[in-house]
RNA sequence: GGCCCCGUCGUCCAGAGGCCUAGGACGCUGGGUUUUCAACCCAGAAACGCCGGUUCGAAUCCGGUCGGGGCUGCCA
């Protein structure tokens, strides 16, 4: 049993592409078949080197391996089609000889017999028959001698033994000319599997216009590699009981083709993000902090000081569990960062009153006293000076928050507050004393 | 236009004739918890496109219709 994936890199890995190279993946190691990857770059106007690169780069990003193909080898050269063209050539002249084609204009176009009927077994589909007079002659070899998609990837679905080719919905309505081509070369039929297409908000199938909507992007954005594994995986199938948070493994096991619905599927950002966040929170502690330092640290575009890196270790635990996407992390800990330190008056506006700043004098001046700056005695600190000035609890933390991290969104204020260091706490709460109350 | 595919809550999925007054998840709304935001917990609104047929019985089978989508390229 082989399967295969065979993207054309004329753009990044889109995830329509990424979800079939998935389902693909997860029904060879299900079967203990072979999956190989190909590159498809007939295209020779569109296809790059740079993009080749994305695309086997976000496929393992993703977790999936391959057996035989592009870069692991095999025993079909280089699994580029670009590779092959003197192949599709003399393969298109055989069928010339035999009359299963004909020159057109300097072209070869493929004679597509009349009143014949094309039947093949989907195994999303179930049985599918084609009237071969719906099909037009069609070109397999152009006139500047470069083979056309329909030749070079049957060739090559013959050549390397494809036993199961399933690709997107889009190709269904070609594959009466992927047969055609096939029995002129007396070759086996494989089995076809035309998985569901994925669809943008609109109800269009999945492309640029709705935004951007490669593999690269979302892992730009901070979703995770898993979190985006399981999510490709719920879009056309799911592992029953109601499952839905699994890892490849647990996919493995239960992965059919048979059990993909037929119907196309809205690709919803909600329900990745939702998930990512899931994932986030069950990260293992310390890989959650190597990847958040990684991460801050790219987005800041510069290393890290060594107290921001001591700060930032006593405030990730509770950033952990607040975040959605590793991109999240930046806006929750930059209070903590060696950066300009800006309040925002809009928000100070709506909690600053003249109780909040003698809560706030008074625990500065504690503050300066206190010796041992561990997160008991800031809390109780600062809940002794709400007892004492009888200041409510909202008031007093809300105004510190934002005299602290510099707006009314942080991490838990004690943590905050703990991780930022008494000095300078301090200081920041003489800044925004002096500032915020004149 | 022609050919083809598809049709369960807004979205993803469960449902393979009676277990369905249709279940789960995201999102949404309300509530709880709470020093903010999250997280977490509870509750709620929300769907079998429509019409026929088969059957004692249909979301499930068949036909039609409507709707959506794909292909119709010397793109893939």
């Amino acid at each position: 049993m082989k399967l295969r994936i065979a993207p054309s890199p004329t753009g990044s890995l889109h995830i329509g592409n990424a979800r079939t190279a998935l389902f693909n993946w997860l029904y060879a190691k299900a079967n203990g078949g072979t999956f190989v990857v190909r590159i498809d770059d007939t295209d020779m106007e569109r296809s790059t080197e740079e993009h080749q690169k994305n695309i086997l780069e976000n496929l393992q990003w993703l977790g999936l391996d391959w057996d035989e193909g592009v870069d692991v080898g095999g025993e079909h050269g280089d699994y580029r089609q670009s590779s092959r063209f003197e192949r599709y050539r003399e393969v298109a002249h055989q069928l010339v000889e035999k009359s299963f084609a004909y020159e057109d204009d300097g072209a070869i176009r493929f004679k597509v017999p009349k009143d014949q009927t094309i039947n093949f077994k989907d195994f999303v589909r179930g049985d599918m028959s084609f009237d071969t007079s719906d099909v037009e002659d069609f070109v397999i070899l152009r006139s500047d001698n470069s083979p056309t998609y329909h030749l070079a990837s049957t060739v090559d679905d013959v050549d390397y033994g494809i036993t199961i080719i399933a690709r997107g919905e889009d190709i269904l309505s070609s594959t009466p000319k992927h047969i055609l081509i096939m029995e002129a070369l007396g070759a086996d039929l494989p089995n076809f599997c035309h998985l569901p297409l994925l669809f943008g908000p609109d109800g269009k199938k999945l492309s640029k216009r709705h935004g951007d909507t490669s593999v690269k992007a979302f892992r730009d954005k901070g979703i995770l590699n898993d979190a985006m594994f399981n999510y490709l995986c719920l879009l056309g199938w799911s592992p029953g009981d109601d499952v839905e948070l699994f890892d490849r493994e647990f996919a493995i096991s239960k992965f059919d083709f048979n059990k993909v619905l037929p119907n196309s599927a809205i690709f919803d950002e909600k329900k990745l993000l939702w998930l990512n966040g899931q994932y986030i929170r069950s990260t293992a502690y310390d890989k959650f902090l190597k990847d958040a330092l990684i991460k801050v640290e790219e987005n800041l575009n510069r290393a890290l000081f060594p107290e921001e890196n001591e700060r930032l270790n006593k405030i990730l635990p509770s950033v952990q569990e607040r975040v959605e996407t590793m991109n999240d992390l930046q806006a929750q800990v930059l209070f903590l960062l060696d950066e300009p330190f800006l309040i925002n008056q809009e928000e100070w506006d709506t909690v600053n009153s003249e109780e909040a700043q003698k809560y706030l004098n008074n625990i500065r001046k504690k503050f300066i006293d206190l010796e041992d700056f561990n997160l008991e005695n800031i809390e109780l600190l600062m809940r002794t000076a709400l007892e004492e000035l009888e200041i409510k609890t909202k008031v007093g933390f809300q105004s510190t928050r934002v005299a602290i991290t510099g707006t009314k969104i942080s991490p838990p204020l004690f943590e905050s507050i703990f991780a930022l260091g008494k000095e300078t706490c301090i200081a920041r709460l003489t800044e925004s004393i002096e500032k915020l109350t004149n």
